[in-house]
RNA sequence: GGGGGCAUAGCUCAGUUGGUUAGAGCGCAUGCGUCACAAGCAUGAGGUCGCAGGUUCGAAUCCCGCUGUCCCCACCA
């Protein structure tokens, strides 16, 4: 009975069997080992909300490549997964829940029931998500997962808040923030989106109070100037030199502002006078404060006009906006409208236009903090991969504004800032004070806004490893090595842990933030939901299997940048796996007796090279061995890529293509001793092999490695091979590569003569002279792979049958005799297109060549192959001149 | 307004520090049911590497400019 993969590769016979015996075995958990050092990723926590796509799934296979291939190079390899709370898209998502079910508001169902429905959405769709990561054959440490919402980073949290705050890194103030009108939430500077849109320039005359003329004011939006407070003017700018310390009228208002003078305005822009709206635009709030105005708000928390509106009070801002101008219009105020081009702000969650509005809320004073994180940018404590987004998360922290972290939802980290109802003293504490510290009052009410999230996020790299606490885990794996995520998170997400973690472990987080792009469609759109474009990537991994998803998203792009998601790919990326499945099943069964026995192999213990190699072996091995430099070395620089792609080429062009098929005879022969070694080096090839590709495609590979002979354990903690000195056999590898390109040729006279594969031909061999010892060896792989029934090796070209094909290579002339097959105008064709190309190649060479700055500079090797090479056009194109002449008398 | 990416075969893309005849997958053409694999095998066609300069013995690769295209940032006078 044999002992063997399936018949065919079916992904969905194995992957999960496999992740069970993985995650059961304990091989994913990082065991703190004192004799190994650590290497340590930390998720990028998935958010709640929903489904993981086909982003998260090449940014979880990229860090899951680098843990994999990290452990197999015997390193304590933690990667670290949990999820994020993601307070406000939660919060908008458990809202319309309970919206669509059952008809309520969450002001309705209140504060802690709502809390409680989200906890359970909580519990149903993180579960979701670290299955879907399980399918996808993530090697994370389950039994370290987090959450941005457990008691560990709860406490992290409130420990970083109180810290800042007690620094004076942390602030409560009225200032003017962005908000979202449709959340009811104050956002950061990140979370704002801003888009070109078309707009108008209304130009607004305010007249003189005195009934002159008045100043002339574009605004874009008329409808805050009932919150106007003055108009400002350059101080140097003659045309209103008049005006300044005068009153205007607000039109229609009854109201007066003064005209002021402030280096703020532009004298190039619109008028070159500016309303001034403190309460509405953070430029003018900045004017507003040098000149001690008052901030009046026209615009409330809702979008709607407050009573400063007067009649207009209760509309919404642009149907007052409307109204507004409608009547301002009749009145005559309306000098001019303007079309224009203008940078609104949008929500990053719901796109409704962003207010600037003046609102009291907690700040993080950004100074301080910023400068440590761009120094490590700076020092190459932190490097970005590839290095150009370094640009990004400089420029992102040297522009950096104090950041809001104070958010109007119920859904995350309550601030613990606890306010006196007697005297109104603010006590930031960790835990419910319940006496005023100040006057010793009990009335003491907590502070009803959550903190942004990405505050906790930004304490992701430590709070997961057990800090405010110093833990064991802390101090072996912090910091960590490597931040995978998109270039589309960096300012949101990156720069924040950096200056959180410089602020309290006084170290980086990470050393290399690993960026990659965004995975779009065939058409090469973003993914989205409003396109309906995205991809399932469960729905891909049920059709192809999870290891073909992986390799296509980690093969054939460049690091950073975009990757188009096509069926094609993936497609070909199945076949790998497939060609992979169907060459193990070949060599396993040819490893095997009749009742699944294992036949002896020969003992690779005291080395390979030990064994009696023959040339075939020699090159397979050499290529092997070269191939495990050149991935380690693509890996090491992040080229995932690049050392995706060199594996395949190892399995498919030189394993199967080559080797396979050059050692089969001996597999069938007779020769015992040398049937040993044969397995031998297809076992060792196969299982390194296995090991280069098992990060990539870790289901196929540790399912083929359990059914190989001579290993214990599993794949996933085997080591990663090394480069062997040893096995570098630069004679045998020219050796099979002359044979190979003689294959090559006869294959090409075979298909050009239409001499099918089961037509026998022979051939007769030339050789120059000092080719013959080479050649010797190899006839008898020319034999078997040109399928030819002899070879006769002539020392003379007297002796060149008369009705040949014919080609040169290397030195080595090839005749095939074809008798009624042969077509003297095409093989006439063949050697004149054979004529052309190396007559231009000779061409260059010499001109290369006679050029004496070549000569002179280019280094010697450069120039000594190149002369070879000049060399051996030449006599090829002698020989090949020859057989034209030939041919030629036969047409 | 500021910054960045990309432009290579019909399509989607690779191409590490400049150095053989610029590669792959898909597609295309021809032949092949050969006992690991038709999700395969063999052979082949197909590119003045966006345009114009420069550096160099040598440029797809480095520099400058231009064109096209995509993206990011930017407090809406």
């Amino acid at each position: 009975m044999a002992n063997n993969l399936e018949k065919n590769y079916d992904p969905k016979g194995f992957e999960d069997r496999i992740y069970k015996m993985w995650e059961e075995s304990g091989a994913f958990r990082g065991t703190r080992d004192p004799n190994k050092k650590p290497f340590t990723i930390v998720m990028p926590p998935p958010n709640i909300t929903g489904q993981l796509h086909m982003g998260h799934a090449l940014d979880h296979t990229l860090q899951d490549v680098l843990t994999r291939w990290k452990r197999m190079q015997g390193f304590d390899a933690l990667w670290l997964p949990g999820s994020d709370h993601a307070s406000i898209a939660t919060e908008v998502k458990v809202a319309d829940k309970i919206r669509t079910e059952e008809g309520k508001t969450k002001e309705e169902i209140g504060r802690e029931e709502f809390l409680r429905r989200a906890w359970e959405w909580k519990a149903t769709y993180g579960g979701m998500i670290t299955d879907q990561c399980r399918k996808l054959g993530d090697s994370c440490d389950w039994e370290r997962e987090r959450f941005t919402m457990d008691e560990g980073c709860n406490r992290a949290v409130t420990e970083f808040f109180i810290r800042l705050y007690e620094k004076g890194l942390i602030y409560k103030g009225n200032r003017i923030i962005n908000w979202c009108p449709s959340c009811g939430t104050s956002l950061s500077d990140a979370e704002v989106e801003h888009e070109d849109k078309n707009a108008k320039y209304y130009y607004i005359r305010y007249p003189g109070e005195d009934g002159g003329e008045g100043i002339v004011v574009a605004t874009s939006r008329p409808e805050t100037m009932f919150a106007d407070v003055a108009i400002a003017v350059h101080p140097e700018d003659e045309r209103y030199r008049h005006l300044v310390g005068k009153n205007v009228m607000l039109p229609l208002t009854g109201r007066a502002i003064p005209v002021i003078t402030d280096s703020y305005p532009d004298r190039t822009k619109g008028t070159g006078a500016v309303k001034i709206t403190p309460a509405h635009d953070p430029n003018d709030f900045e004017v507003g404060l040098r000149h001690g105005l008052e901030q009046p708000k026209c615009i409330d928390e809702t979008a709607k006009m407050t009573a400063l509106a007067g009649p207009y009070e209760g509309m919404d801002r642009y149907v007052c906006r409307k109204a507004w101008l409608s009547d301002l219009k009749e009145a005559g105020f309306v000098v001019k409208e303007e079309d224009m081009v203008i940078p609104l702000g949008g929500c990053y969650r719901c796109s409704d236009v962003i207010e600037p509005m003046l609102s009291e809320q907690w700040f993080v004073r950004m100074e301080e903090l910023a400068k440590p994180a761009i120094e490590a940018a700076k020092n190459g404590d932190l490097s970005h991969v590839p290095e150009r987004f370094e640009k990004i998360y400089l420029h992102w922290l040297e522009e950096i504004r104090d950041w809001c972290i104070s958010r109007q939802l119920w859904w995350g980290h309550r601030i613990p800032a606890y306010y006196c109802k007697d005297c109104g003293e603010i006590i930031v504490a960790a835990t419910a004070p319940t006496v005023c510290t100040t006057c010793s009052g009990s009335h003491i009410v907590q502070d009803e806004d959550v903190l942004d999230t990405w505050f906790s996020s930004g304490l992701w790299p430590f709070s997961t490893l057990g800090w405010p606490d110093n833990t064991e885990d802390l101090a072996y794996y912090y910091p960590t090595d490597v931040l995978v995520t998109g270039y589309d998170i960096i300012f949101f997400w990156v720069v924040r842990m950096v200056f959180s973690a410089l602020e309290v472990m006084g170290e980086v987080p990470f050393h290399h933030v690993y960026v990659h792009g965004l995975v779009r469609d065939g058409e090469g759109r973003k993914m989205s939901k409003s396109l309906g474009n995205g991809v399932d990537p469960l729905e891909i991994i049920d059709q192809y299997g999870a290891d073909a998803l992986r390799f296509m998203l980690t093969t054939g792009i460049s690091p950073g940048s975009d990757l188009r998601f096509t069926h094609d790919r993936l497609e070909s990326c199945r076949n790998f796996a497939n060609k992979l499945w169907n060459a193990s099943r070949f060599v396993i069964m040819n490893l095997q007796d009749e009742d699944g026995e294992f036949l002896e192999i020969a003992d690779i213990s005291a080395g390979i090279t030990q064994l009696a190699l023959r040339e075939e072996d020699k090159w397979m091995l050499a290529k092997a061995n070269d191939a495990v430099s050149e991935i380690t070395a693509h890996m090491d620089r992040y080229d995932l890529a690049l050392a995706g792609q060199r594996v395949y080429e190892l399995i498919w062009n030189e394993y199967c293509d080559w080797y396979i098929e050059l050692v089969k005879p001996r597999l069938y022969g007779d020769d015992e001793v040398d049937k040993k070694v044969a397995r031998a080096v297809l076992i060792k090839i196969l299982s390194d092999m296995l090991a280069m590709l098992h990060p990539f495609m870790p289901y196929i590979t540790e399912e083929i490695y359990g059914f190989l002979p001579n290993t214990d354990g599993m794949l996933i903690r085997a080591d990663w091979p090394i480069y062997d000195k040893a096995a570098d056999f630069p004679d045998a590898v020219e050796k099979m590569e002359l044979a190979m390109a003689i294959i090559r040729s006869i294959r090409n006279i075979r298909a050009e003569a239409d001499a099918g594969p089961s037509r026998k031909l022979r051939a007769v061999i030339l050789p120059e002279a000092k080719k013959k010892a080479m050649l010797e060896p190899i006839l008898g792989y020319v034999k078997h792979l040109g399928n030819l029934t002899e070879i006769t090796v002539i020392e003379d070209k007297a002796e060149v049958p008369e009705e040949v094909m014919s080609a040169v290579v290397d030195g080595v002339e090839i005749f095939i005799p074809l008798d009624d097959l042969l077509d003297y105008p095409t093989e006439f064709a063949r050697l004149k297109k054979e004529e052309a190309r190396l007559e231009g190649d000779i061409q260059r060479l010499i001109g290369k060549l006679e050029n004496p700055g070549f000569v002179g500079k280019a280094p010697e090797q450069v120039v000594a192959i190149e002369r070879d090479k000049l060399a051996q056009n030449k006599e090829t194109l002698e020989k090949i001149k020859e057989r034209i002449v030939i041919v030629e008398k036969k047409l």
